[in-house]
DNA sequence: GATAATTGTTATGGACCATATCAAATATCG
DNA sequence: CGATATTTGATATGGTCCATAACAATTATC
């Protein structure tokens, strides 16, 4: 399906004055035919997540916080005591590439290592303070300017019935 | 969000023979808590995608198809004899990536270059016969055993009403 | 107590995405 | 016309994310 990230500058185009055109007589195209691709839902998923992503991005760019950092800190914080092969299984994060991610919110002061005294292989998760009080301000963000966008465009029905729907995809398909 | 494609290999353990568990009494969770991040948009969007893309793939294992060829031969068939530019952008791909990507289903001899003559810098391109008859193989494919999935899983009607829903999304978030 | 399994980690390779740059061809405009 | 700018396909390159193998330290198993 394809679909990058990249900004879309022809879109924006007057996208007439573009290739052929010797009068005004024989219009030519220019936009091309999605066909049956808008009807593929992996094509719209994609296209859907990468817009949602690119929105989130932008909500938090005060934070500095990826989707990805922002799931951990919420998971920690909902699950605190948890080490790191656990919050990063249910992530569907591999161990190997969770441990740079770690590094990264240690580094930031918003989350902390703690070896446990049971396993004195494991590395028990917290929040810090800094990172409690920036979660705290990443999901004022995200539900003021990012998940409110979703009721505005789709209504808080349709919203909960598109959740829904994902949902059962995620874990039925 | 995360979401990484790796198979959940431990959503199929029995889940209670594990760490902490001495007698019988203290069942202790072993399940973490997902909290506000199943109400994640993002996260939920990620995860369905993921899971559409993996169905994708093992329904094209047969003639080796990923989402994004699919939607490239999709495309040109659609809009022959447009140029490489033309066809990479209107699926958001960037040109320099698109070279790699037709190099492969060209060396496979299902799409060709061919030199425009109106502009000789630019490469129109066509589904080659044997590109076609993959083509068609491929969308019954997807019709039968991908999207056939979608209406078993949430009805016809839900299944129009999802699509349209992410195509809102993809256009106007 | 020897062997197996687990945890965090490193190293590494692949896939995908993005930018700069180039030569060839074309368009633009003085 | 001819100099300059733009477009097209291509290469090179770097970044990010994903996946696997391997390792030391620790713990579990028998």
């Amino acid at each position: 399906m394809t679909v990058s990230k990249t900004a879309e500058k022809s879109s924006e185009k007057p996208a007439d004055m573009a290739k052929g055109r010797k009068d005004a007589a024989e219009a030519q195209p220019e936009a091309l035919q999605l066909g049956e691709l808008s009807e593929q839902l992996g094509y719209v998923l994609k296209r859907a997540q990468l817009k949602v992503f690119e929105n989130f991005l932008r909500c938090m760019a005060t934070l500095q916080l990826t989707p990805a950092q922002f799931s951990v800190l919420l998971l920690v914080e909902k699950n605190p005591g948890r080490n790191q092969t656990e919050i990063a299984s249910t992530l569907g994060i591999l161990r190997p590439n969770f441990v740079a991610m770690l590094d990264n919110l240690e580094s930031r002061d918003l989350c902390a290592r703690i070896r446990s005294t049971n396993d004195r292989r494991s590395h028990i998760l917290v929040l810090t303070d800094k990172g409690k009080a920036v979660l705290t301000r990443a999901k004022k963000l995200v539900a003021t300017k990012h998940e409110a966008r979703l009721n505005d465009l789709l209504g808080q029905a349709n919203r909960e019935t598109l959740l829904a729907m994902l949902a059962k995809i995620a874990n039925e398909f």
